[in-house]
DNA sequence: TTGATAGGCTAATTAACATTAGCTATAATG
DNA sequence: CATTATAGCTAATGTTAATTAGCCTATCAA
């Protein structure tokens, strides 16, 4: 791994746990091993590193959500889909990178234009464009009942991002807001999935 | 208002739209209209403020959650469940002090496990618990389907809290996050109410 | 070989910020 | 009326942070 590389890993790190502004150039060229002033061979200063961050965090939605490849084939049944559903979950909760860039966007939300959009973007679209295609292709096949994707995909999501909000805040929850999503998950086959 | 209340409220806005670190002291002191230094007359220092924000909220929590009267009289049909329930809705949103301590919560739920479960119960628990007593006393009354109180509950507000935080963060969608909401509001019904 | 570039370092600069010390006037209290 | 607490002020302090200047060395191309 290149410098420039160990800067944002570190960076991340360190903006997903304390914030941006309660982290000093210092902390991140002390972890990565050089000295702050070092740093500024690699990035124009502090807030060059974030918008960095921010680009990475973008290319890598664009290649989970930007292509179709993505979606792996379409569920056969209520048990294929709700296992296939709650390892995409439980990968989303539990990876490291996507879970600082969950923290970091939410604690900077406020901060510009750009990462409110980018926000509202990883935390509500992406996941929704996906799962909607999902579920139209088990409508297509007949499993799952005639009904507009979109508004079932947000029905399928938006618990189970509440929940991964949560044991992002209270890491010892992880379990419990695992179970409870599977819960969800299952009253929704119920209601929906023939 | 005393000043000592005028502190907390000038720091709630600031808090809320710069966050904690990137609030100074000074700006607080500047909107009461007193010097710095005399601010710390009322409190004794910045993480204090910030701790009596949280009191403050978390009274607010128990008026608004705690007690059994907010709920009010259990509504009677479809359409008088969507009108109060937008009504509730669109009171949370736009209510300056209940969004602010949202957005504070929100940016400072790292900061401390203070802050990290009261976070969780203003946007988890106690949403879900008053709207788990609505749908409990709908389902008494046969208009909704019997089924867990509790469950139904976060089918009906996960999406709503989303939107929410939406237009927190881009309050130029707040009527695009409104549409939203009633779009899923009224699939709910059709879903779970005779 | 030479010379430039990349990437590290130390030292210095500048600014901001939280907080303390100590003074003063007004208001409340005995 | 005397005094004591309250709540403001200015000035000062100590710390930390971001950034810049300028130096050094190793690598690599001409």
């Amino acid at each position: 791994m290149s410098t420039k590389e160990k800067i944002l890993d570190a960076a991340l790190t360190l903006f997903a746990e304390n914030g941006y502004d309660g982290t000093s150039v210092e902390q991140i060229a002390n972890i990565v091993g050089i000295k702050a002033p070092s740093l500024y061979k690699h990035y124009k200063g502090k807030e060059d590193i974030l918008n960095a961050l921010i680009d990475s965090a973008e290319e890598r939605y664009e290649v989970m959500f930007g292509s179709e490849k993505n979606i792996g084939k379409v569920p056969e049944s209520r048990e294929e889909f709700i296992k296939v559903t709650m390892e995409r979950i439980s990968f989303t909760m539990r990876d490291p990178i996507i879970r600082k860039t969950r923290m970091l966007l939410v604690q900077e939300q406020f901060r510009n234009e750009r990462i409110s959009e980018a926000t509202t973007r990883h935390q509500l679209d992406g996941i929704q464009r996906m799962f909607a295609k999902i579920i139209k292709g088990m409508m297509d096949e007949g499993i799952v009942v005639k009904d507009d994707p979109k508004l079932l995909a947000v029905e399928l999501t938006a618990p189970a991002v509440l929940q991964i909000a949560r044991s992002d805040r209270q890491p010892q929850c992880e379990k419990e807001c695992m179970e409870y999503i599977e819960k969800h998950l299952r009253h929704f086959c119920k209601v929906y999935m023939r």
